[in-house]
DNA sequence: GACTGTGAAGCCATTCACAGCT
DNA sequence: AGCTGTGAATGGCTTCACAGTC
């Protein structure tokens, strides 16, 4: 193992071999094979192993991996050993389903706080999460060191959300609104857009009747 | 202009330059150029350039792009100058943010009909779009030639609703569900897959502050 | 002079094929 | 014998740099 540009795309890997590992050990499985691992995620072997050589020697030659420790590993890599805080932009559909989605918990993402605009909607809870104005935003972001923001809010204001998220210090950012968001190089930045996607499909879906 | 494989980050790319084309056309710009483009999406004029000219010669030398012209061309390639008839599999949270979403309207996606397994929530509308029984999701995809397919319920149930789908005979799927799912090879497929950025997200953080 | 279109070069990720362990 | 770990080869996307056009 050296010191070397992991491509992002390992990454994106790992999380989602972390994924098939939780499900095997559920299953009772104890071991597993590159071979096997690949199946599950409709990927390759090789790339399995490539993926985790970047970062050690995990496996036993002859044998395969062991699924609690290798899962373990990755959890380490991806920093899912200790919990994170994250708070939420936008208390309207989008930021109530991310709210009640399994996937924040059990992987050791905590929502603590939900910020909005509507004054109708300040004070209240959502799934159990408090909404607060957007206005005490940047203080509430300082104060409790939140690490994550999701900004869950229309595309005419995400911009302001992220400069706001920024302002209070934030570590990262997750957008989900269909638009281009730019933020200072320290903060990590990833935008789930799903129109896009939409669009890769009708494309294939047009091109591929030629 | 010939046939040569392109590359889906490419057409990745042509769906943010649409909406951001959108967005000039909205503001009365009506010359572009791939400079300015590239600015606005955070990217580089060679690469705008290089996209469009997989698909043709669409700006003038010395001058640059004719923003309404190239937004057809552009739409025109993603096959978004019909509309697209979608249903939704899952009526809880994200469905129905989902329904509510401004993008698909713009974009001409109409979403026709959600199904669900719930009893209490068969019958209803959510959004104007009714739900009906998932039992009657194979005649229905097969009977109203829907194309697009978009799953919205947890990982536990998201491939048998693929195989559903298939089975009706669509043409593309859109999961939002995080987990790998399989389709035979002339169905289309995305995930939507927030969580993996999430862990992208916390290793980036991780790593960055060695 | 300004900006597009494009072959070539450079770079990065994936696949291959086999050496290395158990 | 079986499966991992890895340098080398391949393939593909991006960047460069300049020719082409207005």
């Amino acid at each position: 193992m050296k010191t070397q540009k992991i491509p992002e795309a390992t990454i994106v890997r790992l999380s989602m071999y972390s994924r098939f590992l939780n499900n095997l050990a559920n299953n009772g499985v104890t071991i597993v094979s590159s071979e096997e691992i690949a199946k599950g995620l409709n990927g390759s072997p090789a790339q399995v192993r490539k993926d985790l050589a970047y970062f050690g020697e995990f496996g036993t030659r002859g044998v395969g991996y062991n699924v609690r420790d290798l899962n373990e590993q990755i959890k380490k890599i991806l920093g899912l050993t200790h919990k994170w805080k994250a708070i939420l932009v936008g208390a309207g559909h989008l930021g109530t389903a991310l709210i009640n989605h399994k996937a924040f918990k059990t992987r050791g993402f905590e929502i603590q706080a939900v910020f909005d605009n509507a004054p109708q909607k300040i004070g209240q809870t959502i799934g159990g999460v408090p909404v607060y104005d957007v206005a005490e935003l940047v203080d509430y972001v300082k104060r409790e060191k939140a690490q994550i923001g999701i900004i869950a809010i229309p595309p005419a204001h995400a911009q302001e959300a992220a400069d706001l998220l920024v302002q209070g210090e934030i570590k990262a950012i997750l957008n989900f609104a269909p638009c281009v968001i730019t933020v200072p190089p320290q903060v990590e930045m990833r935008s789930v857009d799903f129109t896009v996607y939409l669009e890769v499909l009708t494309y294939n879906v047009e091109t591929n009747r030629k």
